[in-house]
DNA sequence: CCGTGTGAAATCGTTCACAGCC
DNA sequence: GGCTGTGAACGATTTCACACGG
């Protein structure tokens, strides 16, 4: 079998907190950035540096998931890139749909980034059947009937739901008839799925009002 | 003068947790959701189960800033929803202007919802000049050196960052030298802002990439 | 030396359990 | 009876400090 060069530690997964994988997602998307200028390595201080942690916090966010620095040098840029994809799951690509052709979901489909993050919106569904069967930016749309059949056929892992907030649950639990196993919903609403079935919410609201609490109360961000 | 009849509790900035803030967001969505169905009161443990967390948690969460509580009761709805609104700051209309009407910020000025929690864009800026003088949903789309002009005479508080990643610093410390005391960014990297604006970042691709970590890590069978 | 990995200590956030009130 | 508000217990996460490796 493949001998891994890195043995990825057990990921004993409740035990790894939340705010960790956000994290994990910051380092990533930072030293793809550091790559792209040239540098090698990296040492855990600077990296916390151009996020804002600790030293401390970075080492102990990695060592979760096993040996990756070299005492002494840091971190090779290329190798903790190749670590951290690897723990995520985006070393693989991720088939993607997406549910609401409005105006988030036409900008969504337009997103670049996705791709080279490893998840590929290869369907799109809309409730309004003036919207089906049109192609926005090379992905078909469909219409909300061919929901199972799509999602089943072409092996839909994960669902961007962006219909009104009064849909929001139905379309969630079609779609994880159909197969789904992780939602990113933009709706806002508190969706509930079952256990194996994950999910994050996006608000856009509630981001502005984060911003709104902290300037109304002189906060320091962050 | 309005004497306000609940005292706020002094906020104690550094002693309010960022999870709270979040989770009061929540809590006034799910209120007005409950509002509009014609619910007056909710106990803690009602309003906890629909969103997911403990009863206590909830009461915690609301006694860092005040009594809004009834004994015996619960806590009346509406009362409530103007507590958490003036906790949040949202009990009066923040301007907000947008930055890069590319595909994400038109959706965003398109996106109905800000405006009823307290949120108004009045005015949308994009570098390349064929996007300006036009108008979007109602909203000016300017030139990018018209920001600090029009920043300072409409009184812009907060800004949304949607321009390419390449962009975003430039465009945020513009915003700032203008007069923007917050920035929610959409551009997936780092913005760093001096200590009294307020910032929060929201990347696309990596709340796919919590979703990826958590169904990569459960155990799937068959 | 510099920098990682890591137990131990400190800090922070959540849950418990109960006093007090309707 | 039902429910809030709250100190105290608990659990989790972050920071510290240092042993060890290049």
């Amino acid at each position: 079998m493949g001998s891994g060069k890195h043995k990825l530690a057990p990921p004993d997964p409740g035990e790894v907190p939340k705010a960790v994988i956000n994290r994990l997602s910051l380092y990533l998307r930072e030293l793809q950035h550091l790559l792209r200028s040239g540098k090698t390595t990296i040492s855990s201080s600077q990296l916390g540096r151009l996020l804002g942690f600790t030293d401390a916090q970075v080492r102990k966010d990695l060592t979760c998931f096993g040996h990756f620095g070299h005492p002494g040098i840091g971190y090779r840029c290329e190798e903790l890139v190749a670590a951290i994809r690897r723990i995520l799951g985006t070393d693989r690509v991720w088939t993607v749909a997406l549910f609401g052709v409005g105006n988030l979901g036409r900008a969504l489909l337009g997103y670049k980034g996705f791709g080279a993050k490893g998840f590929q919106i290869v369907a799109a569904f809309d409730q309004d059947p003036r919207k089906a069967d049109a192609t926005i930016d090379s992905i078909r749309v469909h219409p909300m009937d061919r929901l199972e059949e799509i999602v089943a056929h072409q092996q839909i892992q994960l669902a961007m739901i962006t219909v009104p907030a009064s849909a929001a649950q139905k379309v969630a639990d079609l779609a994880i008839a159909a197969g789904v196993c992780g939602i990113v919903n933009f709706a806002p609403v508190t969706l509930s799925v079952p256990e194996d079935v994950s999910l994050v919410g996006v608000d856009l609201a509630t981001e502005l009002e984060q911003i709104s609490f902290s300037v109304a109360n002189r906060l320091i961000s962050r």
